[in-house]
DNA sequence: CACGAGACCTGTTCGC
DNA sequence: TGCGAACAGGTCTCGT
């Protein structure tokens, strides 16, 4: 589920929060721990000791993490594969995965829903201590075309899981890097180091676009964790075997590729370039 | 260094 | 209808 644009849209939320009452701001008073493994680091009660009483001062996001800055140290959540995170009041029901709960001031909650009960929780001194080896954020107006050249030019390795590594670049995940292939018309088992200056060129401005498209549209939401955003109306080859492609009407096919679900149009992506 | 397999978890959808 | 297999937005570790 989240990469990028919906971890974006979420810290967007939370910073907003509901009702005037954003969650910058709001101490935590006490936690629900019922998924212990969520908390990575530091030890269980270590953290339930440290998180007590500290305030929240803004949300922000690097790669697909979540960073709380808090008026003491750090707390980052990743959501992982079906972790969604809002706030609440004490009134509203419970759902059913929401394993960890953060209980705020005036019956507001911040709730973790995760399905899957992948999704960590680090609670650090400096954030660089669970982000240091991601790679460039690929919105930063310091990330350029020549950037990502030069990138790709260093390793050797298809395109399609090299993107997906988020030490080679932060944020992307599954659909954004078959969207962004298609939009670059790159096949997705093209080897990194043999792209034309032009094809990385195509292959920076398709992730822009897939990316910029996803948070206009406040991320995707599928299958039935609803998150309120509608980029999956968008999609021109996540998830649409054998529809034609929009672009040329070639039937989208699905491969596997480094045990992901791969999904490209093989008129628009041709595996051997002229 | 690059890649595949297996693990971590649970819920939904597919195929017989 | 029923049941097991396959599949799912992520990432880590291990073996080749």
């Amino acid at each position: 589920m989240p990469e990028l644009p919906e971890v974006e849209t979420i810290a967007q939320r939370l910073r907003e929060g509901r009702e005037t009452h954003p969650l910058p701001g709001m101490k935590i008073l006490r936690t629900s721990l019922q998924w212990p493994r969520h908390i990575q680091k530091p030890s269980l009660s270590t953290f339930r000791r440290r998180i007590k009483n500290r305030q929240v001062v803004d949300i922000g996001r690097r790669g697909k993490f979540l960073v709380f800055t808090l008026d003491e140290d750090y707390m980052l959540i990743h959501l992982r594969m079906s972790g969604d995170l809002y706030l609440q009041t004490a009134s509203e029901p419970r759902g059913p995965y929401e394993h960890t709960i953060f209980y705020l001031e005036d019956d507001w909650q911040l709730r973790f829903s995760d399905s899957r009960k992948f999704g960590r929780i680090y609670y650090v001194q400096d954030p660089e201590e669970v982000l240091s080896h991601l790679g460039p954020e690929p919105l930063d107006p310091e990330f350029t075309a020549e950037k990502l050249t030069n990138r790709l030019w260093k390793h050797r390795r298809m395109l399609k899981p090299l993107l997906l590594d988020q030490r080679f670049i932060a944020g992307l995940g599954n659909i954004y890097v078959d969207e962004a292939l298609h939009y670059a018309g790159l096949h997705p088992q093209v080897q990194s180091n043999t792209l034309s200056n032009h094809q990385a060129q195509k292959l920076w401005g398709g992730i822009r676009t897939a990316l910029e498209k996803g948070l206009v549209h406040n991320g995707a939401s599928i299958d039935w964790v609803y998150r309120g955003g509608n980029f999956q109306n968008e999609f021109r080859v996540y998830q649409r075997t054998g529809e034609p492609c929009p672009v040329c009407s070639t039937p989208i096919e699905r491969i596997v590729v480094g045990q992901r679900g791969t999904h490209f149009c093989p008129g628009c992506q041709p595996e051997k370039h002229l």
